[in-house]
DNA sequence: CTTTTGCTGATTGTCAACAGTTTAAGATCC
DNA sequence: GGATCTTAAACTGTTGACAATCAGCAAAAG
C-alpha cells in the first residue's frame, strides 16, 4: 500500500500529499475497508503511508467537510455512520437532483448519448441474465453518472458524486435485495425512453421515482423517517 | 482582530482552533472582507490570529472542500471566484432544492409556522416601503431558511446553507437591482399562500420559479450558461 | 460490593523549524 | 531600451517535538 517512489515524486509537483491521502481515504471508504463508526488513528495512518501527521490531519479536515467523517475534539476522527433518518434525507435530495439532471438532459441529449445510455441498459440486462452482480453494479453507476454528466451542469454532477460517495457510509445496499435488479433495470428503460423522446417532465418524474423506489426498497414505503 | 484570551481558552475545551478559524474565514468571506480571487497568506493570517500555521492550513482544507477557496499547489489558497457559468449552475441546483423544500413543507406545515412566515413577508413589505434594504435582506434570508428548516430534512437545510454561503463569491447581488425587491416579495406572498393552502406541487413550482427569476435578474433569461 | 479517586499509556492539538518551490528584483548582455 | 539569466526573499509543504487531553485500570473510600 506504500506509494510508488517515482510516481510519488512526479505527482508531488502537481499534487500535495494531503490530496493524495484524501483520495486514498475516500477510496478506502468506498471499498469498505474503513467501516462506519471506526476511528482513524493518525499515528498508525501516518506510519502506514510513510508520511507525517500534518498531511493526514489536513486530509481529515477535508473529509469532515464533505461529510465522510465526524471529528470529535480530543477524541479523534470517526468514519461517519449514516443512520436511517440521514440516509432517507439523502435519498430525498438525491431524487430531486437526479430529477433535475433528467429535466436538463432531455431537451439537449444527442443521439450518440442516447445510444451510450442504451448500451449501458443492455449490458445491465445481460449481467442480470447471467446473475452477475459484480458486472451489473458498475454499469448501473455509469448509467446514472452519464445522465448527470450529459446534462451539462458540472456542479450538479459533482454534487451527485459527493452524495453517492456518502451513500457508502450505509451498510445495507439496495441492489443486494432479491428481485430489485430486474425491476431496477425496467425503470432504467423507462428513463431511457423518456430521455430519448426528449420528454423533460417525464424523464424528471421517472428519475425521481427511480431513486425513491430505491429508498423504499431499503426502508419500506414510509411517510416518515425511520429511526435506524 | 486577535481572539479574546479568556473566551478562547473556554472554547478550546469544546472546539479546536481549526474550527474557530474556519468559521472566522467563512464569516470574512460572507462579509466581503475577503474578495474573490484574493490570496490567503498563511503566515500573515497566523500572525494576525495569534496561532501557528497548522490550524490555518487545516481550516483552509475544509474551506476547499466546501468550495469557498481554490488551492493551487505551491502557490497558495485563493478565495474562489464564481464565474457566470458556475453561478448559473448553482442557481439551477438551488431552485431544485428549494422546490423540494416547499414540496416537503406544504403537507406538514403548522399554523404557527405559517404565521411565522407571514410575519417575515409583512416585515419585508414594511422594509420595502421604507426603502430599507439593510432590513429587507435579513428577513429575506430568514424566510428562505425557515421554509427549508420547517420542511424537516436537516440535510437539505445544511445543503441550502452551503450553497447560500457559496453565493457570496459572486460580486453582483440580485436584490440590488431596482424593482427586484417589490417583485421578489410578491413572489414570497405566492409561495406563502401555496404553503398555507398545503399545496405541495404549487409551493414547489413557486419556489423553483422564484429562484430562477432571481437568476434571470442577474443573467437575463438565457437558455444557455453565460460566459461571465 | 459499588463508587470515587488518582495514576499511566496512548492519542490528539499545536507549534517551531527545515526543505523545496515560486516570485520578483537586479544584473548582464544584446 | 528590452530581453534573459541570476540570485535572493517570500512562501508553501512537510516534518518532528512538546503540551494538553482522554480512556482504562488499579487502589482506596464509602
Amino acid at each position: 500500500m506504500s506509494l510508488d517512489i517515482d510516481s510519488a515524486l512526479q505527482l508531488r509537483r502537481s499534487q500535495s500529499l494531503t490530496s493524495i491521502i484524501r483520495r486514498e481515504l475516500e477510496q478506502m471508504i468506498e471499498r469498505g475497508e474503513l467501516s462506519a463508526g471506526e476511528r482513524l488513528n493518525e499515528n498508525a495512518l501516518a506510519a502506514k503511508l510513510g508520511v507525517s501527521r500534518g498531511p493526514i490531519r489536513e486530509a481529515c479536515r477535508g473529509l469532515e467537510q464533505s461529510g465522510l467523517v465526524n471529528v470529535i475534539v480530543n477524541r479523534g476522527v470517526f468514519i461517519r455512520a449514516l443512520d436511517g433518518r440521514e440516509a432517507a434525507e439523502l435519498y430525498e435530495i438525491r431524487a430531486a437532483l437526479y430529477g433535475l439532471a433528467g429535466r436538463l438532459l432531455a431537451p439537449i441529449v444527442t443521439d450518440e448519448q442516447v445510444a451510450t445510455l442504451a448500451r449501458y441498459v443492455d449490458e445491465m440486462d445481460a449481467a442480470m441474465a447471467a446473475g452477475d452482480l459484480n458486472s451489473f453494479y458498475p454499469r448501473n453507476l455509469r448509467f446514472h453518472e452519464s445522465i448527470v454528466e450529459f446534462g451539462g451542469n458540472g456542479r450538479l454532477a459533482a454534487e451527485c458524486a459527493a452524495i453517492h460517495r456518502e451513500m457508502h457510509l450505509l451498510r445495507r445496499r439496495t441492489l443486494d435485495m432479491p428481485g430489485r435488479m430486474e425491476t431496477s433495470n425496467d425503470e432504467h428503460r423507462t428513463i431511457l425512453e423518456r430521455i430519448a423522446a426528449r420528454d423533460a417532465a417525464g424523464a424528471e418524474a421517472a428519475l425521481e421515482e427511480h431513486v425513491l423506489i430505491s429508498r423504499n426498497a431499503l426502508f419500506g414505503p414510509l411517510g416518515h423517517y425511520p429511526e435506524t
